[in-house]
DNA sequence: TGCGGATATTTGCGTTAACAAAGGTCTACA
DNA sequence: TGTAGACCTTTGTTAACGCAAATATCCGCA
């Protein structure tokens, strides 16, 4: 039997495929909004988010992106209209990106195709309780991959400073020194 | 509500979520090991193939590269010594990327160590049952999102050319003429 | 045999992202 | 007050990828 052929392989195989497929799948409908995929995530992040705004480096934990590649993204989209940067009156070093009224248009304008897309590649084909299960099963995966991401839930504390949860869209409003949680590996 | 906390977002970032975690997890030891995480999966698709080789083409379509990164990875590989071009004997326009002594080691020598990694991170955080559900939901968005990589099982045509199943490996050894499915869209 | 369209690979060019360094600002502490 | 260290954002540099074009080869058909 070839070492190759491990099942745990095909498990992780099948895991990229599926992303990368789904990922190919909701690019038409985006890029015909004249979106990339980041540039969907950043403005939806944004839309997300308390005041319609968030720091970049905020921005940067939640997409992933290091804080440069934030800044060329907002680069761009400021360019096109649908962000701008809001200086923040409580800390000079720091900057919004915030939505502006084109971008939460657009947004709002690609959404309802975009969850078809969704809804025909993925939540739809999956009965209520296997939906939930497939969930439940990605949340038990990312505890364990990124630790930060289900913080914030129950301790106030200053120690949860770090990357928001992806659905929660609890970014601090600003304020006091950020205790940033130590890099838990390479970003992507 | 905010239509923008829609579950099937939720759920979509979720999976995203995983997948960038999973692959940040296991980038320590692939990088140890001079490997890019594309460097990894093409010379493990290699090590997957009959004779250890598959044509650059080929070798695209299983990796979701363009021919044209495949050509550069291929590229960096050989420099490295890890995989060859080998003329296609049959086909004078093609050539196979294939895998050395170097590049059969190097692999074998990552294999544990990256095996560890999804087992930690992965497979073992889950039951027997709970894995094979998951990864027949998983099964079931692949084989919508991308269809065409379950062929090859049971239809003996030559319209099951195209890019051969992730875990398959049923790459084509050469001969006839190769009836290109229609790209389902752009790759990556 | 010879021609035309299709296919396989490579190369030129533009875009995008990460890493490293720089510049400005904040907080803590003496 | 003043200094040190940490932090936020941007800019320069480098690497990787996709698209389009170029080149070589193959196949079908007259």
């Amino acid at each position: 039997m070839n070492p190759l052929d491990d099942p745990r392989l095909t498990a992780m195989g099948l895991l990229a495929e599926v992303h990368a497929g789904l990922i190919a799948r909701m690019q038409p409908v985006l890029s015909a909004s004249g979106l990339s995929d980041i540039d969907f995530e950043t403005v939806l992040r944004l839309g997300r988010s308390p005041g319609q705004r968030l720091r970049m480096t905020d921005l940067a934990a939640q997409t992933g992106l290091s804080t440069s590649g934030v800044t060329r993204v907002v680069d761009r989209l400021e360019r096109d209209g649908l962000v701008e940067r809001v200086a923040c009156s409580s800390d000079r070093r720091a900057s919004y990106a915030a939505l502006t009224d084109a971008g939460r248009e657009r947004l709002e304008a690609v959404l309802p195709l975009h969850l078809r897309d969704i809804e025909s590649c993925f939540t739809g084909l999956l009965s209520d309780d296997e939906l939930t299960a497939f969930l439940a099963t990605l949340r038990k995966i990312r505890d364990v991959v990124r630790p930060c991401a289900t913080a914030g839930t129950a301790t106030a504390g200053a120690a949860t400073a770090g990357a928001a949860a992806a659905g929660a869209a609890t970014a601090r409003t600003g304020g006091g020194p950020h205790k940033q949680v130590p890099p838990q590996g390479p970003p992507r």
